[in-house]
DNA sequence: TCGATAATTGTGGTATACCAGAGCCCACTG
DNA sequence: CAGTGGGCTCTGGTATACCACAATTATCGA
């Protein structure tokens, strides 16, 4: 037992704006806005009275989920949840590989080798050239090991701007990743990305790691046909 | 540069929300917020007043500048104007030659040859490696050439990105711009990066453009005290 | 019947009043 | 005189009522 009184910080302190801004972030996350019958329009009046809270703190968060892009305010007509074109993926993956080469590169410069190494443990199975067991679980490492790579950047503003980028990305990322070939490539990829950084090959892991993302990207503009 | 906020009155018809973010982010941009006399502070009923509105828009405008960054607001507290520290600024350096790298890569890719010539045409003296005039024309010629390059890349988000990273930087730019010596290797610099673009050489035009943007990244951390 | 126009309705935009927490100041007490 | 406690004030947070404009629908005239 301890001899000191410990609280559990009873920081309540989170306005209703910030959580209402969390809440419809997540959900508009987690639905697919690809759908052909999704809603996209939102409600003002109707959020709030769900929501159980006025129009004030709920159009505050609705401004920067705006500003964030996940959503478009037009005046005197409506409040929609943004559909990103093709295009508009495909600049998004640009500026991740962007931003994630630079990471890399930055890795291979300031990272410890323990940092390193915590990377290829991440994929014990993966190391070894195996196809991992099920597609749900790969994906997720997928996301891991590339914000792992931003991490190991220690740029702190690269991984806030690659984690806000993400966002955008996440419900056509699930989708693509499920193609067996894919996967497999994938894996072989980051095995020389690992490797790369372990070797300190600044330039290698950046093009590495740039590559496999406009690889993505291209695949996305030339089989994907569900956008526009 | 003035220390404090000059707002002037508004009575505009449209969107009360986006005027006054413009206007206060302008404002905000224009003054120096490292001068010790700087008053960081701002005051919502204050400020209403003087732009002849309510609260509400206001505090929507608020919430835009927030998130980017600009403003940050502490519940019962305050709002201020954010001063970034040195490191933070280093950051968004790195960033920023993350985004103009990859801008000056696609560059040599997909620009016309007519649009590379435009990047040489800003600089009829610069190019034989003349030191401009006065700084403040440099400075602003300097800008133009790294959006053009941004611009050049044909990804619309990119130079979004490093806009908006741009409004950070700007007060401290101007004032590292002002020392001789970086001056006359900025130019050469930046002949260099034209000739690899017009050469169509990508490796070396993202190189030399992300070196030329670490440099000044380095030059501020070794160099400026003002910060922290 | 068709079209133009006017009334209605529904949306986001704005103003305002009130709420609650954080600091400050001063009186009170030891 | 110093420390403490309470209340006053100033701040941002929230609720609500009203406004202006756009889209839609109803209505009237040709």
């Amino acid at each position: 037992m301890s001899s000191q009184l410990t609280i559990p910080t009873l920081q309540a302190n989170v306005s209703l704006k910030e959580k209402t801004y969390d809440i419809l972030k997540e959900a508009i996350c987690r639905m697919n806005i690809y759908a052909p019958d999704a809603q996209l329009r939102l409600d003002e009046r109707q959020l709030s009275e769900q929501l159980g809270i006025s129009r004030t703190p709920l159009r505050e968060a609705l401004v920067r989920l705006e500003q964030e892009g996940l959503v478009n305010i037009i005046p005197r007509r409506g409040i929609f949840i943004v559909r990103k074109t093709k295009r508009e993926i495909v600049e998004l993956i640009i500026v991740w590989a962007a931003l994630e080469g630079m990471a890399a590169r930055l890795a291979t410069q300031n990272a410890s080798a323990e940092d390193i190494a915590s990377l290829r443990k991440m994929f014990p199975a993966f190391s070894t050239g195996d196809q991992p067991a099920n597609i749900d679980e790969y994906s997720e490492r997928n996301i891991e090991f590339h914000q792992t790579i931003l991490r190991l950047g220690g740029c702190g503003l690269l991984v806030d701007m690659a984690d806000q980028l993400f966002l955008h990305v996440r419900s056509i990322r699930t989708q693509t990743i499920g193609e067996a070939d894919r996967a497999t490539r994938s894996v072989k990829d980051h095995r020389q990305i690992i490797e790369a950084i372990e070797a300190r090959d600044t330039d290698l892991a950046e093009r590495l790691v740039r590559e496999h993302a406009l690889d993505l990207a291209a695949h996305i503009d030339k089989n994907v046909s569900y956008l526009d």
